[in-house]
DNA sequence: TGGAAATATGAACACTGTTCAAATTTTACC
DNA sequence: GGTAAAATTTGAACAGTGTTCATATTTCCA
């Protein structure tokens, strides 16, 4: 099953170069500002190397000299995006947190991800390109992130009901995280009244499941 | 919000020209079989159209005689699989099937959609490719099907519970439609294990939520 | 200041999907 | 069966892409 063509060579580095002095790196940041931007209006197809270079104030050249290829670009955007998005769901797991009713923290787990895409609004754009774009091999980093939220809540399930395997925490985790990131996802694309009727319901629907698994409250 | 830069004039038809002649039909055939094995087997980016057309014994331009685009053959392969999947979903609503226990309908309805990716196994590939070559615009006829089976479920959940008004039936249908396409999409990528595991707990994550609104058992 | 190392450039390259005038095949009519 | 019109097939040519790399420029440091 050959994956493609590409040779697996160096594309593994996320930029090609350091940026060793200070104006290399404010090229960096104005080559993905301008990219963010042509992404987000005409789409990641349309938004050609030649117009990125240009808008940027840039040779096509320094673009490779930073990034192995278009794609990385894209995926140094997502990726800033999802770093976010991975720390507030951690906030959430305070020691508190942890002893929550079980509705509630629910509830809150669910808010966290739905008011990121109110603050980050351009994160979707982005999002949805990449899943457009990249062809689902060499997608590593992302669900790099998509696994470590998997992972922190199936340790949360875990402590809350001990007598369930570990392995089934992560199962249950996985088929949480899957669901909720695809009908989040879903509510962007209507206007805010679904959004939040979807919202609404994605949490009766992860409630309904892990009552199923969980006790109501935390042990003791 | 401009979609793109292709110009929306008579991309519509599946086909360029309809096959008139016995000969066009069956080079039209040997087209997409030609285009589904090399879909398939180094990816849509890597099938070329000149590689298609070499393959299949034919020259570049007939294919254009018969495809709008490269986009169109792959869309033609999906909406073959996809109206096979559809029609066992509608198959499985028969009068019989309404008045079913809910966990006994939970049961049959994934198993449907289970079954139907271990009788076409290649589907898998080609929705796969799809999903990541074809920019969310212009899929109308693809999710067409899922709208369809939305809108049959909806008309389902109204029957057993005549109380629910049906835009809410609508709306679980779509969230039911949307989390069990992505679970079972998710349990395909896995070993026969963790396939079986990934189904029970669609199951029961589907079973959990509709009983948060419907009754066990069919009204009389 | 001078020269070596780092960085920037953009024409050239390889390859893509797509088109369309010309060649070929089929059809229809006497 | 012969022939002209219509339908169909062809593939070189076109337009546009991402990427490279020899060359030019800038930066750094003795």
């Amino acid at each position: 099953m050959p994956d493609s063509k590409s040779s697996r060579s160096s594309k593994l580095n996320k930029m090609r170069r350091q940026p060793q002095q200070a104006r290399s790196q404010e090229r960096v940041q104005q080559i993905l500002d301008v990219a963010e931007q042509l992404f987000v209006e005409i789409g990641y197809e349309s938004a050609t190397t030649r117009a990125i270079a240009a808008q940027a104030g840039v040779s096509v050249g320094s673009i490779y000299q930073f990034f192995p290829d278009k794609e990385a670009i894209l995926k140094a955007l997502a990726i800033r995006y999802l770093q976010k998005q991975y720390q507030r769901f951690l906030d959430l797991h305070t020691p508190a947190a942890m002893t929550l009713p079980l509705r509630q923290y629910v509830d809150q787990m669910i808010d966290v991800f739905d008011q990121f895409y109110t603050d980050y609004p351009g994160s979707r754009a982005i999002f949805a390109q990449l899943l457009d774009t990249i062809t689902w091999s060499k997608i590593e980093k992302i669900d790099d992130f998509e696994y470590q939220v998997i992972d922190e809540l199936a340790r949360f399930f875990h402590a809350r009901a001990p007598s369930l395997a570990i392995s089934k925490c992560e199962r249950i985790a996985m088929v949480i995280t899957k669901t909720i990131t695809e009908l989040l996802w879903l509510s962007l694309g209507g206007d805010p009244e679904f959004r939040q009727d979807l919202v609404a319901e994605t949490k009766l629907l992860t409630l309904s499941y892990l009552q199923q698994y969980l006790p109501e409250s935390a042990p003791e």
